[in-house]
DNA sequence: AACTATTGGTTGTAAATGTAACTAACAAGC
DNA sequence: GCTTGTTAGTTACATTTACAACCAATAGTT
């Protein structure tokens, strides 16, 4: 049936790596999602937060690699949901030093439990090799060349 | 700085693969976006019209994991483009078989070209053993346990 | 101080996506 | 033939995202 046969979708690494990392996006969400009401950008930056600690949204947006308005959003929508709060710098106004409240940081360590879990279950499909290879493939692919989108 | 050292963004499978995946279908992008004005669900499409052949967009749905309304829309756009034609079965004129247009073999042909590169070069970045249990690793993630979404 | 540029962040609007409800064609039971 | 169920595909509407324009605060220049 195959025409082309010298490409399959499944060897075109983008494609396959969707595939993959949507599965796992798809499965994990009913986590913050299911639970909690979270967007996938929300979760992203309480789980920035949570494991960094308290920092400006520019920060995240370079950390996580998220657009500005994402994250901008999302801040707002964690804000209230009582998750996180805002103080203002006062050496620079433009700044507002986020931090999440006792509620965000117990909402943080169940889905960081969560996480781990579910990091586990998928790790145990493979072997402590492969994961690391894994790890090593994917950090790299991930620093490959992308344009600027943390604005 | 890091407070829950015990756990980084970078570690959490779903965030690392996602990182990746994003990294590259934004720079592929630029390909199929650019050049012919394709989302990604239509470029999916064509590709999967071009590796295989004909088929209906039923069988794209299962192929490619994606929902009907995604695949109907991108049909419907490909065909406004003239990149595909829909033949009904006179045995079942539920069924559509899809087939790509000389045009749109011609841009098949031509992304498809764009891809293999784009692979190499990714491909590049990692020795020929860490690529193969990349490969394999994405594709027993690929096939985790997901929710039902090819209705 | 005034003038421009840059930076952190928000908002408006269009495009894209997800979900559910729908239509049309077929299949099975009666 | 008529009802009920299923399947392929579309459409309508709500949610989410992307992109550009915007505002306010600061920095740099003169």
């Amino acid at each position: 049936m195959r025409r082309h046969a010298e490409f399959d979708p499944q060897d075109f690494l983008p494609y396959l790596l969707n595939q993959a990392a949507e599965a796992l996006s798809l499965e994990f969400q009913r986590h913050y999602r299911g639970q909690y009401g979270m967007l996938r950008t929300e979760w992203r930056v309480l789980f920035h937060l949570g494991c960094y600690g308290e920092m400006t949204a520019k920060e995240i947006c370079v950390r996580a690699r998220l657009h500005k308005t994402k994250v901008s959003r999302a801040v707002a929508a964690l804000q209230t949901k009582r998750f996180l709060t805002r103080r203002e710098l006062e050496r620079d106004r433009r700044h507002a030093v986020l931090q999440l409240t006792a509620k965000g940081n117990r909402v943080f360590a169940d889905l960081s439990r969560a996480a781990h879990a579910f990091d586990s279950e998928v790790r145990a499909a493979m072997t402590h090799d492969e994961a690391e290879v894994l790890h090593r493939c994917l950090v790299r692919i991930a620093r490959f060349e992308t344009v600027q989108r943390t604005g």
